[in-house]
RNA sequence: GGGAGCUUAGCUCAGCUGGUUCAGAGCACCUGCCUUACAAGCAGGGGGUCACUGGUUCGAACCCAGUAGUUCCCA
């Protein structure tokens, strides 16, 4: 071994080396893009929260994006992927809210504009940590183009795009039933509010008659909205309740009278057939007031407490769930309540502060759906028509029923941090919708023909995704139309592929899809490819507050950035949950470990320029190259379907298997008197050469390692690197030499496992024979079975312990060890299988049937196996004789 | 309550329009090895009524119907 070799560790340290590589990729400029004469490959990255961390589902989804960007970039496209990161309106509010309840400072004594100041210096000191950490993942993401949702550039964009909507009359402003979270004290949309199954009960309330006729039964989940009760609701077909129509009840507790009506819409079964109506806090109840005509009693205010119009001073105050407790207290001491039976039910949460919905009738502002899909069709029909690819295609469903189910999108937040609505409203209520203020005045004057004493602009703010929704054309300005900004777009709209986890198909990329048709008339996205959720190995979805999410910088650290890459592409196809399990990283990292040992042996070959390869390692070279280039179609084939673990798995056992397992074997030095023999130049330039394409293809997914070993592999250019090499094209592969080499293999693994059986050393040297006529790389089957020689043979020698080939018998010489049983109960049970096969094969042909239908092929493909299976057989009964002769 | 998907080895998954020589991979497992790159390794090995039931077909893991379990989406 070679005096460098020995300098090389025995394993692979990957911190250092990532670290030298990452900066030297970024000083280079590697990741940058401008727009040149070749084609864009362009990836908007999901620009995480400002408030986030670095989590499994981040590492998953970005490295995903940076083997898609990576290789993208090495065929020769400009690749472009464009990072940022998201305001996060109410996650990052709830942030701040809460650092300076910390410092002792409440919201409620700032003014609007401090609370401000106080969010942007969170965001500055935390905003970029996230994107800070995808660096040590090895994105590679152009950082010069770096955005933020609410940067100036891209809220005047929100602005535009809102007065533009409205313009276009897509926009309005309504009161309407909203989810209202209490701890947020903002209205949210429906995507945001996720359906838990809660126990609770179902409490069985007694509405007495005013004419004191007795009662009414009415069974409720949220016994404290009885309060807001404006009628008994029956259906007018209930046999039941007919008598008691136009009849008026009082509410329990209270003196308070409410009519008794009937409506299709309540069903006779649940419950006890009879409904309180409380149009405030039920979206089913406002639409039967609507119809009805009848009030709505707000009883809570924008916190959940009950408010004056409760009416009952004791509750007025008090959290809902607090009442809830103590009206039922109340109703069962003043004989109100029924019974009450437990009950199952799904009651909304908010998906950001997890508090419990409230819906609520409030002024907000809306996108009219419906409208905008009817305008741009398209929305739909490009992605079931594939011209947006969706990956796994199963997304469409889903994407589908949305589409079809559509609601309207309230876009209003009642919160500070955030785009300002740019909507402005005189001391009278009357509005006009404007960029900024002097518009506003302009446009009130032309709307109204008078001066406005003063105009005030809404206190709200836009929902989140109303910016996130502009994102693959904001982040090229794309609502600016100057003419550099125009060529911009032009060059890397629309982008190639998103990246998205599935719970934000709604959320995010069918409205991005909207967007992209309303304001560019085009798709934003050629494909979209949904990650899965990743999970503990319990199914568990990774989460804080279980505390079974391991901390991902923490791994890269232990493990290296490649073999987490590794690790967690290696279980996740396309829309597949990840059960991540440590194990894998492990994997990961032992293959890093294998390149690099590999690596170590290739750098310890000594040249020898005289002499000529060895025989066996001559047919190793035909067989590799061969090998190669079907694999790397394999891995473009799997990559096009974007199967990118798969792909990763095919070059995992190319190195692996086929490479170190078998190649290098096969051309590996002998030793004498300890050195190891010198190899012809010709053996290390083509075993450089494969190595060299190995690292290649493997690059996209394990950056680090790849691109220190070919530095390594010979010296290089300082304005060269791998990240910026070209991908290598396969060639037309011969398929004859690839079989060949498989009964090679076949002809090997007999052979040791004929040794194994029979307990014989792997040192020790044995003799063959084979069949004449069998294609076989005899040299190459002699170094690796530890053969002393192969005789080519027409009739196998009495007494070798024979084994097949395809149909072909071979023969082993064991000298003198006697078997030991294992070889005859094998071999018959080989033979049961074949024979069983033959009778099935040899049925199959004697029905007409199958012959009248199959196509000529499979037939001729039956007499084949027919064929060989006789001939297998045959060799196995020889067996058998030679066995009984031994 | 409505809809969609899934169910193949101990685990995680491939298996394209039904016919590639008893159904594949990775990991895990078992046996033997510290064999001059690698014990984070090497060599060998075992393991599956393709959820169940019925149907279509010469032929079904694959198509159809039903059943069960499971996950997700929507209300």
């Amino acid at each position: 071994m070679s005096s460098a070799t020995d300098l090389l560790p025995k394993t692979y340290e990957p911190n250092a080396i990532e670290q030298k590589w990452y900066a030297e990729w970024l000083k280079r400029g590697y990741f940058n893009s401008k727009p040149d004469s070749r084609k864009a490959f362009t990836i908007v990255i999901p620009p995480p929260n400002i408030t986030g961390v670095l989590h499994m589902g981040h590492m998953l989804n970005n490295t995903i994006q940076d083997v898609l960007v990576r290789r993208a970039r090495m065929q020769g496209y400009n690749a472009c992927w464009i990072p940022g990161t998201d305001h996060a309106s109410i996650a990052t509010e709830a942030k701040v809210v809460q650092m300076l309840n910390e410092k002792g400072i409440s919201k409620s004594h700032l003014t609007r504009d401090a609370f401000l100041e106080h969010a942007w210096t969170w965001k500055e000191k935390y905003g970029n940590i996230i994107l800070d950490q995808l660096k040590k993942l090895g994105a590679s993401c152009d950082w010069n183009r770096t955005r933020f949702t609410m940067e100036p550039d891209l809220s005047e964009a929100v602005n535009d795009v809102f007065v533009d909507l409205f313009k276009k009359q897509l926009i309005y402003r309504g009161l309407r039933m909203v989810n209202w979270d209490p701890m947020g004290k903002t209205a949210l949309s429906d995507e945001e509010v996720i359906y838990k199954e809660v126990q609770g009960q179902l409490y069985y309330i007694k509405y007495k008659f005013c004419d004191g006729s007795g009662y009414l039964s009415v069974a409720t989940t949220r016994p404290e909205t009885l309060l807001a009760d404006v009628a008994l609701c029956v259906n007018p077909d209930d046999e039941r309740y007919t008598a008691c129509i136009g009849k008026t009840v009082f509410i329990p507790l209270t003196d308070r009278k409410i009519p008794v009506i009937s409506d299709a819409y309540v069903s006779s079964d649940f419950g006890t057939g009879c409904l309180k109506i409380t149009p405030a806090h039920d979206i089913n109840d406002y639409q039967i007031g609507q119809k009805h005509n009848l009030p709505g009693i707000d009883i809570l205010d924008d916190s959940g407490r009950l408010n004056a119009n409760a009416g009952i001073s004791k509750y007025i105050g008090k959290d809902r769930f607090e009442v809830r407790k103590q009206i039922v207290k109340d109703l069962e001491t003043e004989h109100y309540l029924e019974k009450t039976e437990s009950y199952t039910h799904q009651v909304g949460t908010s998906e950001r502060t997890g508090a419990v919905i409230e819906p609520r009738l409030s002024q907000q502002w809306f996108v009219d759906m419906k409208r905008f899909l009817k305008k741009h069709p398209q929305v739909l029909t490009a992605v079931m028509q594939d011209e947006i690819c969706f990956h796994p295609s199963k997304m469409k469903n889903t994407y589908r029923y949305w589409i079809e189910n559509i609601k309207d999108w309230c876009i209003s937040r009642q919160l500070w941090w955030g785009h300002r609505i740019p909507a402005w409203y005189d001391s009278k209520g009357r509005f006009v919708v404007a960029k900024t203020h002097e518009a506003a005045l302009l446009e009130y004057a032309t709307q109204f023909n008078e001066t406005p004493d003063a105009l005030t602009q809404d206190e709200d703010v836009l929902d989140t995704w109303f910016s996130s929704w502009l994102w693959p054309i904001s982040v090229f300005d794309g609502f600016k139309n100057t003419e550099s900004t125009k060529s911009e777009l032009q060059y890397y709209y629309p982008t190639q592929d998103l990246v998205t986890a599935p719970d934000i198909i709604f959320f995010w990329v069918a409205r991005m899809i909207m967007a992209g048709y309303e304001w560019m008339g085009e798709k934003p996205f050629k494909n979209v490819y949904f990650t899965g959720i990743v999970r503990d190995k319990q199914r568990r979805k990774m989460s804080k507050s279980l505390g079974n999410s391991p901390d991902p910088l923490e791994l890269i650290d232990r493990y290296g950035a490649d073999a987490v890459r590794m690790g967690i592409l290696l279980s996740a196809p396309a829309g597949n949950d990840i059960l991540f399990d440590i194990g894998q990283i492990e994997q990961g990292r032992n293959f890093c470990n294998k390149i690099w040992n590999a690596f170590k042996l290739i750098s310890g070959f000594k040249a020898d320029t005289v002499i000529t390869p060895e025989a066996a390692a001559l047919e190793a070279i035909d067989w590799f190259k061969e090998r190669l280039s079907q694999q790397m179609l394999e891995i473009d084939n799997l990559l096009r379907q974007y199967k990118i673990s798969d792909a990763l798995m095919c070059i995992y056992k190319l190195i692996w298997d086929d490479f170190c397992a078998w190649y290098l074997e096969a051309i590996k030095p002998h030793f004498s008197n300890g050195t190891a023999q010198p190899l012809a130049q010709q053996t290390i330039d083509c075993t450089h050469n494969f190595f060299e394409i190995l690292l290649t293809l493997l690059h996209p997914w394990m950056p680090f390692i790849t691109e220190e070993l070919w530095h390594m592999l010979k010296p290089r250019d300082a304005n060269q690197a791998l990240t910026i090499s070209k991908w290598p094209i396969p060639n037309e592969y011969n398929i004859n030499t690839i079989n060949r080499f498989e009964c090679n293999r076949s002809f090997i693994l007999q052979v040791r496992n004929l040794r194994a059986q029979h307990q014989i050393s792997p040192k020790l040297a044995l003799t063959a024979e084979c069949d004449g006529s069998l294609p076989l790389d005899l040299n190459l089957i002699q170094k690796l079975g530890n053969l002393d020689a192969i005789h080519r043979v027409n009739t196998l020698s009495a007494g070798v312990y024979t084994f097949q080939v395809e149909t072909m018998p071979c023969g082993l010489h064991l000298n003198n060890i006697t078997h030991n049983g294992f070889e005859t109960a094998r071999i018959q049970k080989e033979l049961e299988h074949l024979q069983d096969f033959l009778q099935r094969t040899d049925s199959k042909l004697k029905n007409e049937k199958f012959i009248a239908h199959a196509k000529p092929e499979v037939i001729e493909l039956e007499r084949k196996k027919l064929e060989d299976a006789t001939l297998k057989i045959q060799n196995l009964n020889l067996q058998l004789e030679h066995l009984k002769s031994l």
